[in-house]
DNA sequence: CAGTATCCTGTCCGATACTG
DNA sequence: CAGTATCGGACAGGATACTG
């Protein structure tokens, strides 16, 4: 994850996986998400080896994406909770969800977002909160925007 | 990405990553959705290496994201297309733009999901498509599927 | 229980040189 | 132009042993 550049790191997807682009950090986030908060949960959940596991919370921390809390004195015990910015990358994770049921999952659905309230499982869309209108097919398109150097102007010929 | 197990791989958000989990790929997919299609294009545009781009181009198209096609024969040049799939993971590269633009982007956004009729950027969200309802906040969850096994059952406590 | 410290392997990736 | 071949470095990740 120590590429240099790309586009100088100007895209808003790069420099998102710059920073949860390893595998684990976004199964941590996930079981994070789900719920776990201790060292020893996303150790059992994930199958991660430990020293991996402290690699990646310390970054995700780092990267403020997780908050690390003391929630026991004596003995002095941590936990990770999300962040604000973490909870917002449940939108990644649940894209990610849809996408892989509607895919790689030929052998049934192992996971799946629900609603809480009913507990039935949601048909998840990413739409323009604007119109309401799905953002798929043809109508969409990945744009340079306002801050975008000539190099990517260029690019993407705009 | 040889990780031998998470969960036996019956999540999703694994299974995608088991495929796309490189960082190349998912930013050549993006480079593929913004419209590239040669293997030139794809090097220029993203600064990787010839060896590399070629590695993940194939995983890509062994995958099924990418098509590859012959469309000169003399001399032989070959393009890159979008699958369906490929196209459907469109709804990940959005969410991720979203929340790269909302997360990291202090210097202003470089590159954004636009609606092609108007010009006007899209302000992304997933919601539930049967409600219309944003799938954010605390109404939604991850939950163990019909196919979940009881290993994964009992760890999301359900 | 909640991690840290070591050692090792795999491979992603970069640089470069080469081919039709 | 569209790639393949080869080399080397960095680091993610696995296994295991150890500490308070």
């Amino acid at each position: 994850m120590k590429r240099k550049s790309f586009e100088d790191m100007e895209c808003p997807i790069a420099r998102t996986l710059e920073r949860v682009g390893e595998w684990w950090s976004i199964l941590i986030l996930r079981d994070a998400v789900r719920g776990s908060t201790r060292f020893d949960e996303f150790e059992r959940n994930l199958g991660i080896s430990p020293n991996i596991l402290s690699r990646r919370l310390a970054t995700l921390v780092e990267n403020g994406f997780l908050e690390k809390r003391l929630y026991s004195v004596t003995p002095p015990r941590m936990e990770y909770l999300l962040t604000e910015r973490g909870k917002a990358f449940r939108s990644v994770l649940f894209a990610l969800t849809a996408f892989g049921n509607d895919h790689f999952a030929d052998d049934g659905v192992a996971l799946q977002v629900v609603n809480k309230r009913t507990g039935r499982p949601a048909k998840l869309v990413v739409v323009d909160a604007r119109t309401g209108k799905p953002a798929t097919g043809p109508n969409f398109e990945l744009a340079p925007g306002p801050a975008a150097s000539n190099a990517i102007r260029g690019k993407f010929g705009a």
